[in-house]
DNA sequence: CGAATTTGACCCGCGC
DNA sequence: GCGCGGGTCAAATTCG
């Protein structure tokens, strides 16, 4: 009983989930193609070119070179204190167990290595980068993947279910207790496929317990099923997106920078992305909520925020880019609204832009079956009950419907930030 | 009975 | 060098 209920519930989060997962996907989908279709080509063709294997359209999705994060909660306040989690006891025995990267991993699967190092593997690789791989042979894959291995993805979204289901299968691994967060932080990674390094953390926001923040990392090395594509193929882009507009500032953005945070709103939704280099590494989060705390906002001062928009701008690379130079300026920028007049005169342009744009999106097959992907799961999970049967209406009304749905679930969207 | 979760121990980098 | 804190491992336990 219990489980039907939590289960729908589940179901309803994933839906509310995958709509908002598609928005931003659009988004930055946009800005790829505009900006960096160079760059990523670039590496997803080396990707072709050596995973030769398998098969599926589109298998890979990294998370783009370099840099890792914290995602953590971004809010502010909850300062509370809590003594860590107690542990720090006495060590025991067991040294057999050497943290070395993957190929430790090997032993500790157990029997279940056939993922072993091939040269034609590599593309995923096991993610960890940190400290002992030594490991003189992998120099040059390694080299690759440890360069992009610490791009991170976080995703705020509200949900009630302890989890969003995001299409993959996920065995949890660990849970702690965050410094200043009554919630705890839950550690997940892909089961799908054997080696696959994707992982995860799940966290609820102090104050909003509503919120749920979730972060992927890694690079599935298997194929996604429909359902897991939104959310996989969205994070992939946005972490692209973000290292591309990263790298075409030059390192520089970073060094200079350490605070600076660099925002993207997507008007007619809630959902926002956030750019973010400061600290040690940098990090994407979308905002699916409704950021009930604008304070967030407001706290990091060193921050701007770009339309995104309802207008496709196309320019946004270079916004970005400019951006990242004078982000003090624009620190004030924020025409959620006004992004109409802002938009007029760049406009120009603008009909084209968008027809490119659409038909750019459209073309591209990953966008298409994410797309199927979220309509389907949304479709097939939502209605277990009936499942088949009259979906044609249900579809076309689907996608509205999420829409308004999800809209309704946060809703408030109307009321601004009075700060 | 195998698979997933729970949960305390362990590892390791970092700041003091 | 020590303690803290984030992350991971793996034995024990629960779930299906
Ligand atoms: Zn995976």
């Amino acid at each position: 009983m219990n489980a039907e209920n939590q289960r729908l519930r589940g179901m309803l989060s994933q839906v509310s989930n995958n709509y908002s997962t598609l928005q931003m996907q659009l988004m930055t989908l946009m800005q790829h193609q505009q900006q960096q279709s160079s760059t990523m080509i670039v590496e997803e063709d080396k990707k072709h070119h050596e995973a030769g294997g398998p098969v599926v359209p589109r298998q890979f999705m990294d998370l783009g070179p370099n840099a890792a994060t914290e995602t953590d909660e971004p809010s502010r306040s909850s300062s509370e204190e809590r003594t860590p989690s107690g542990s720090g006891s006495p060590p025991n025995h067991k040294n057999e167990t050497v943290p070395f990267d993957q190929n430790k991993s090997n032993y500790r699967d157990g029997k279940a290595i056939r993922r072993e190092e091939s040269p034609e593997s590599e593309s995923w690789v096991s993610n960890k980068v940190p400290k002992l791989m030594n490991t003189t042979n992998k120099s040059v894959e390694q080299a690759s993947e440890a360069t992009m291995r610490k791009a991170r993805v976080s995703v705020r979204a509200r949900s009630e279910a302890p989890m969003i289901t995001d299409g993959c299968q996920w065995r949890k691994y660990g849970q702690k207790m965050a410094k200043g967060n009554p919630c705890p932080r839950a550690y997940y990674r892909c089961t799908m496929a054997i080696g696959c390094p994707v992982r995860k953390q799940v966290q609820r926001c102090a104050e909003d317990r509503t919120i749920l923040i979730t972060t992927y990392e890694g690079t599935h090395n298997h194929p996604l099923p429909p359902a897991a594509m939104a959310m996989a193929s969205t994070t992939s882009s946005a972490a692209t997106m973000l290292l591309s507009g990263s790298m075409s500032s030059g390192d520089g953005l970073m060094n200079m920078n350490p605070n600076f945070l660099a925002r993207a709103i997507l008007p007619c939704s809630s959902s926002m992305a956030t750019i973010s280099a400061s600290a040690p590494f940098p990090t994407v989060t979308l905002d699916l909520t409704n950021t009930p705390n604008p304070l967030q906002i407001q706290r990091t001062p060193t921050q701007f925020q770009v339309p995104l928009a309802s207008g496709f701008t196309r320019p946004v690379p270079h916004v970005f880019g400019q951006a990242l130079h004078n982000q003090s300026k624009f620190s004030g920028l924020q025409l959620s609204q006004d992004m109409d007049s802002v938009q007029a005169p760049q406009n120009t342009s603008f009909s084209d832009t968008l027809s490119a744009a659409t038909a750019a999106i459209t073309a591209d097959p990953n966008f298409t079956a994410a797309l199927a992907a979220a309509i389907s799961s949304i479709i097939g999970g939502a209605q277990p009950n009936n499942n088949h049967a009259n979906n044609t209406t249900t579809s076309t009304s689907t996608t509205t419907n999420t829409n308004n749905t999800t809209t309704s679930n946060s809703n408030k969207i109307g009321s601004f930030p009075g700060n």
